[in-house]
DNA sequence: AGATGTATGTTATAACATAACACTTTCAGT
DNA sequence: ACTGAAAGTGTTATGTTATAACATACATCT
């Protein structure tokens, strides 16, 4: 059995997972705060170990994190398409999408060890909307 | 002629020109102090403009700024590969990486308008030296 | 029990970014 | 050349994101 999670790993992680909208450090710690939560270390701890295994990404262009949407994705390469109206985040992996990284990264004469990419639109219930 | 830049745009685009290494506002800040620089709003402006010229871009990932390498990044959609032991950036315009983006978009159903992907490893001789 | 490794609580501060306001420069249209 | 709109600038203050540092607690192994 994988090692389990604390408690404040366990609490961020389900608020992550329930809410399926990527959230911030400081939204997660004042929704954390009915917790005992009390200040942003307790926050970014947390995050950092259930990054370090594969069980949320963070969104480095809206400095926010979610929960990943596939089983396990500790060493994948995971795309994701984010939608500025509605801010919800489909998680894309695709082989195609894989080599393709991995292909960039040998042009640029680079071992590649962690890659993000994040592809900002409108979905499309948003598009019909703005018009 | 295109629109030429102002004294701050041009003294930003400059520094960041001259580094070949990514630079963050308050680095810029710091640099251009002697040049009457003294505050943040003054960096961002110029940022911002240059930006939207494509001029430069802004790496997510470390929140820091680089020239654009292909005078003139008519180009929205680049891939940039980071060498975190020598904070070495190579910009990457590639066709395949291009469609390869918008097939992501398509699969989420997303109208694209802004991508980012950020490769991070160790260059060729980074990689050497650790060994 | 003692040693080791990991997690936690807490205070303080570092690092990144923008709001808001007053003033100046630029430049197209009359 | 005048003028009004748009863009740029200087400045102060503040908002937002993230980590350093230190003390304490708790689990696991021998």
């Amino acid at each position: 059995m994988s090692k389990s999670l604390t408690k404040n790993q366990t609490l961020v992680l389900d608020t992550l997972t329930s809410t399926s909208k990527p959230l911030t450090a400081y939204s997660l710690l004042d929704r954390l705060k009915e917790h005992g939560f009390k200040a942003p270390p307790q926050i970014y701890r947390a995050l950092e170990k259930l990054l370090a295994l594969g069980l949320i990404h963070k969104l480095e262009s809206i400095n926010s994190f979610v929960a990943c949407q596939h089983s396990d994705c500790a060493h994948q390469i995971a795309g994701f398409a984010i939608c500025d109206g509605c801010d919800q985040v489909s998680e894309i992996i695709d082989d195609d999408l894989e080599s393709q990284i991995r292909s960039v990264a040998k042009t640029a004469g680079l071992v590649p060890k962690k890659s993000t990419m994040e592809i900002h639109g409108l979905c499309s219930s948003c598009a019909d909307n703005v018009v």
